[in-house]
RNA sequence: GGAGGGAUACCCAAGUGGCCAAAGGGAGCAGACUGUAAAUCUGCCGUCGUAGACUUCGGAGGUUCGAAUCCUCCUCCCUCCA
């Protein structure tokens, strides 16, 4: 069964740039969307089981080349059977193409026309990633849905950079539309940058739609530029993009970043937030964070969010909770990474619902009352 | 009874004349975290405080311009020999 994307609703008032209600079907499933998609880097997601991804509502998890390439090896996981095999996850899985790798290993690398060389976080090693061999990666995973190899550029950055860097990178994305081979049914997303420059963007989204994507994600967001300036760039780019595909904003964000994406028409998201900060003791409740390590809450017999319903916050206490993080047990990482978790796709359930009963707006104003 | 070793901030522990309010851990407290080099990182951690000031290194006294560091006595702890 072929990709397809089906745009089930759209706000009435704002038919291309409003809150849309969508289908994505792959072969591994079809998802609901706006999504959230949880980060699982390493053929995992750090702290949960699948099982649990599942209990908690997840719909399509991420994973990454440049981590797999190195570690065990996107050969090895293909003799294998896959990654979805490999880790034990049936739903729809969506790989990064290491363009994030290109920014976040600044050090690590040099960029030119052909590629990036990497030197290896693991062992210092000399690795080479392309357009073409991140492609081929990517499809020996058996990912149902592949990004083109990009530099995600950081922020700030010149005009003068972000020029080259994108021109780069839409040829790049030509080379990995070329390098796809559609035969398996997996879908190939096109990543617009051009940093925090419109016409930029807007060449960017230009340059991708003549290429022709199954998917758009908006990329090199969320590298520090602010929550405003993230907007305006969701503002003018999202328009631009054909409305009857998926649009994706890579990276993105807090609770309060997935409502706005939303609320301007951004079907699929992914962040490390959830995840990464229930790890460190940040968790998130309707009425805002809390940090579980405070001592405010070492006799707290109350759960979490008292107005959450997933297994952590039916079963245990805050008291219980700063008790385990403190203590270094593993369980703190687990519990607190399936409530984080539930609560993000909790919170794009409540969307889509709303959606279908055109009350986003009542729900958007709702999300924010309850946090202030 | 004899010989030796030791007492440092909440805990462990460096420091053996000035660069010491005193290394380093731990604990504690606070903060950060956005396509995961993250169960990570940063700050505070004697007292008051912006700077700066003040009181500290078992206790008391002494030497010295200057002592956690040297000397004397005292208290307590440990090891070995009887």
């Amino acid at each position: 069964m072929a990709f397809s994307f089906e745009l089930l609703r759209t706000d009435a008032a704002a038919p291309s740039s409003g809150p849309r209600r969508g289908r994505i079907t792959t072969t591994h499933g079809t998802i609901e969307t706006p999504v959230f998609m949880p980060v699982g880097t390493q053929g995992t997601v750090k702290a949960v089981t699948p099982e649990t991804l599942h209990d908690v509502g997840a719909q399509i998890i991420l994973g990454n080349t440049y981590h797999l390439f190195l570690r065990p090896g996107h050969e090895l996981i293909e003799r294998l059977g896959g990654l979805h095999a490999f880790m034990n996850w049936s739903g729809p899985i969506l790989t990064d193409s290491g363009g994030f790798q290109v920014f976040s290993l600044g050090k690590l690398r040099k960029i030119d026309e052909d590629g990036v060389r990497f030197q290896s976080h693991l062992d210092g090693s000399s690795k080479v990633l392309t357009p073409e061999s991140s492609i081929q990666i990517q499809q020996a995973l058996g990912a149902d849905i592949v990004m083109v190899f990009d530099e995600c550029i950081p922020y700030p950055s010149t005009r003068e950079y972000t020029v080259d860097s994108t021109t780069r990178s839409m040829r790049w994305a030509q080379r990995c539309r070329n390098a796809h081979d559609r035969s398996d049914g997996s879908a190939l997303f096109g990543i617009v940058q051009g940093g925090m420059y419109e016409d930029l963007r807007r060449e960017s989204a230009q340059s991708l739609i003549d290429i022709g994507f199954d998917g758009y994600a908006l990329g090199g967001l969320s590298v520090g530029e602010g929550a405003e300036q993230m907007y305006a760039v969701m503002d003018y780019t999202l328009p631009l993009l054909p409305s009857q595909q998926p649009r994706y904003v890579m990276g993105v964000g807090t609770p309060e970043n997935l409502v706005e994406g939303v609320r301007r028409g951004v079907d699929m998201f992914d962040c490390v937030m959830p995840t990464r900060n229930a790890r460190n003791g940040l968790l998130f409740t309707h009425t805002g964070k809390i940090s579980i390590k405070q001592a405010q809450y070492e006799d707290d017999s109350e759960p979490i969010d008292p107005l959450c319903d997933c297994y952590v916050c039916r079963n245990y206490s805050r008291a219980y909770l700063r008790h385990l993080y403190k203590s270094n047990e593993i369980l703190a990482s687990m519990l607190n990474t399936q409530h984080n978790l539930h609560y993000y796709l909790h919170l794009m359930h409540q969307m889509r619902s709303a959606i279908e009963q055109g009350e986003f707006a009542r729900f958007y104003a709702d999300f924010y009352s309850m946090r202030a």
